[in-house]
DNA sequence: TCGGATGTTTCAATATATGAAATATTATCC
DNA sequence: GGATAATATTTCATATATTGAAACATCCGA
């Protein structure tokens, strides 16, 4: 449910209508009532708005309401190509699955998301729902939390609170989520290691190591991650994977003309 | 090039120039002034567009330029889950590349184009240039060309002549392409044996055989294709490779309540 | 230091998007 | 199958949101 700014640009009331009724489809309203009541326009408003967007490519319309259109796959695939990240990092993390056999994860912060940008399976069957294109709240993920690792205190505990606060409602949740002191603690750890993990914090019986990658200024710009199904991620086998993880996201932010240590 | 309609549906401008601004960027333009250019707008209504854009994830500016958001990524990935045939197709494309190694293509008709929604890339090596949300005219295509056997004679006469135009200002013309006279009795014969073929028309050192997925109604609604590199696509492999082309497609057929032969 | 190009903000004028209401279409129930 | 409700679509007067010009700021390359 990302939360567009609510706050709507001056001289832009007709285009942040249209991009939310775009919004309402992809969440899975279908229908022009439901549309409507989402985003808050009278029926003539949303038909006229969806109207456009269909022949715009922007949405279909089936005979059981209205769904994303092609034109957003096309966008959506070549908005992927021009993160330059992808094609670079592509064999990096071709080399990382082949040594680990796990499924690898790249991700890019967007707000207070990760969004996954790459996801190769790994060969060792069992699936997990992560996707290309999906979001996770940050504080949840252990790629999430390998781009948080150098932001401050109080930015780790914002994103924390909007973390747990977003899960409410979800179906897995787990009432006794890490307390705040104890996760703070594991941060600074992961802060000083530069890597992170994520214990079943966020999928039951999943867990995985996380390194950032930094561009040429330093400043992290994405993470992969090093996922897999509980019995193949004992704690020692973990910690064993740390470094090579490391390693990769080294490998790549040199590519990015990051140097420093 | 998608050429959206140019006709813009009453009260939806503002919209639709939003939707021109992401065409632009789509397009490559990254400066402002060249957007403007594009969209036929002035700078401030631009800057105000792009802005709007920017705050809803949809654009992403960087220090040279503006490229596609994040946005997009994410509704790219969720439109394509939209389409069921996506998933319902996988494991009948599976099986076919597992038998044939070769690359597999399913693609969907999206105007004058055909639209590639998914690509299995095969074991032999060798990469072409398609991917998914990758736009190529119908008519120079084998999936194309599957996705036009339906038609009468007169259409693919249009589709025909579109797509030696668009063609024409690309870098890999070939000056003398299959004249219409020869492509129309080609067509004819890819109609009554439901599937065709394409024999470096639209790649050079590229051929495949294409066949039609036909949804509960009996309507053409996708084509899939098995395609590879000269070296191993010999006139008589792919000749054998059709019946296997057609009996994957009928399956998939078969699964959106297609019975008829 | 300058000059040209690009990015950003302001504001009055009006073209444009808006919602109410009327009409057409489709689905649902008895 | 015919009546009824729900949804889709069109029309149109109104006011509001969008527009472009112009002024201002900022960034480059010379």
């Amino acid at each position: 449910m990302p939360e567009h700014d609510n706050n709507i640009p001056p001289g832009a009331q007709a285009l942040f209508r249209g991009l939310a009724v775009i919004d309402a489809v992809a969440q899975g309203d279908a229908s022009l009532p439901a549309i409507g009541a989402r985003i808050g326009c009278t029926r003539s408003t949303t038909h006229r708005l969806a109207a456009a967007l269909v022949q715009a490519g922007y949405l279909r319309s089936t005979p059981n309401g209205y769904l994303l259109g092609a034109r957003l796959i096309e966008l959506g695939f070549k908005a992927r190509e021009q993160l330059p990240l992808v094609k670079l990092a592509q064999p990096h993390l071709e080399r990382l699955s082949q040594l680990t056999q796990d499924t690898i994860h790249l991700g890019v912060r967007e707000g207070g998301d990760v969004l996954y940008i790459e996801k190769l399976p790994g060969t060792r069957g069992l699936e997990m729902r992560s996707r290309v294109g999906l979001r996770m709240p940050l504080a949840l993920t252990g790629v999430g939390k390998a781009l948080m690792l150098d932001l401050d205190e109080a930015a780790w505990h914002a994103l924390y609170e909007e973390g747990l606060a977003r899960r409410a409602g979800q179906p897995g949740l787990r009432e006794q989520f890490t307390p705040w002191d104890a996760y703070r603690v594991q941060m600074r750890e992961y802060a000083a290691a530069g890597s992170s993990f994520d214990l079943e914090e966020n999928e039951l019986g999943v867990r995985c190591v996380a390194a950032p990658i930094r561009d040429a200024g330093g400043a992290i710009v994405a993470a992969l991650s090093v996922t897999g199904a509980i019995p193949f991620m004992p704690e020692a086998r973990l910690r064993d994977l740390r470094p090579e993880a490391i390693a990769c996201a080294r490998a790549i932010s040199h590519e990015l003309g990051w140097n420093q240590p």
